[in-house]
DNA sequence: CACGACTAAAGGACTTGTCCTATAGTTGAT
DNA sequence: ATCAACTATAGGACAAGTCCTTTAGTCGTG
């Protein structure tokens, strides 16, 4: 996957360290990487062709290794780009918290521990928020940004409601149930 | 992660075969294991002490091996349920494909690619809809479940709605801009 | 010129997760 | 009796991801 993701944002060439901060800046609301994984894949990936690298003078640094697709890197990213939509298998660890918070039978514990959710999830969709409003939609590619954005932040925002309400459940199964 | 969920979906002692009908059933909206990996997974966790197992004739096959929490293994997860709620990478490779996208210049095939991702929400939609409304809140734990299905719930209509919403920006774009 | 912060790459060691295959008992239908 | 389907466990091989450390150049500040 990542390997997609990557020959995907080396539309224009890149070093791995510029793909990290890249990363950290927009993509982490659909995809997210370690810095030696990043190094690690690039390398396989000049390997198989996909990519080829130069080593450049940096404008402030050590010199990088500057990766850029080739022929069949970019073939084989089109036809991944053409698959039919792949989901990932689910993975919410405070879900999981969640759901086996019931066996502690202790309903103040869940108020708190979604008081924290909470402000996890306000502080990601602010996030999101800030990416949104400065955002104007210029091209195509900012076109397909956009389209994923909106669908984090649809996300985002489903969530923060869904655990305020959560929040209001709960302290009323509270005051039904003091004792537990 | 996988551990800690184990532990707690043993609240009554079960084998690994039983462990993932259960994930099959009813705890992938929020985590899922392949069936080597819950073994393996199981046996190193009697190894650490966390549970213990027995070989039990089956009513329904051959003999299985059950596991049963340990006062080690209860005490490990009542820890993990106190920890501040765990945010996972977010791993959306769909959204990756649709940010991409934009890279053929073809919004014929963002077309195609939403419809069919379209489809694929609807259905997972519609089997938590499916779950929530054979659902009845009877225990406390029941409470729980109920919780985390309604996050899966909002998420799966923010997403179908954001689909929805994104084929209908897409082809006004088209109507736009119909060269590209 | 010393030092901290940043830029830049990369490897070791390990954990987690996936795919596939092997093994074998049980049950029900033909 | 045989065969398919299901129950049940488990290992090999590998891919993916994480955490930590090393190395080294550059830039600005005191």
């Amino acid at each position: 996957m990542l390997e997609f993701i990557l020959l995907g944002l080396l539309f224009e060439p890149e070093s791995g360290y510029a793909l990290k901060q890249r990363f950290a800046e927009g993509a982490t609301y659909f995809w997210d990487a370690d810095q030696s994984q990043i190094y690690r894949t690039l390398s396989r990936m000049e390997d198989k062709g996909w990519l080829r690298s130069r080593l450049e003078p940096s404008e402030d640094g050590p010199d990088q290794r500057v990766y850029a697709r080739t022929p069949q890197g970019r073939r084989a990213f089109e036809v991944w780009l053409r698959e039919d939509p792949i989901q990932a298998p689910v993975r919410l660890p405070y879900v999981a918290q969640l759901f086996l918070l019931g066996e502690l039978e202790d309903l103040e514990r869940t108020v708190e521990f979604l008081t924290s959710l909470r402000t996890q999830l306000r502080q990601r969709r602010r996030a999101l928020e800030g990416v949104a409003s400065d955002f104007d939609v210029r091209s195509i590619e900012d076109f397909h940004a956009d389209l994923a954005l909106r669908l984090g932040l649809a996300t985002a925002r489903a969530r923060t409601e869904w655990c305020d309400d959560a929040l209001r459940r709960t302290r009323r199964a509270m005051r039904k149930e003091p004792n537990s």
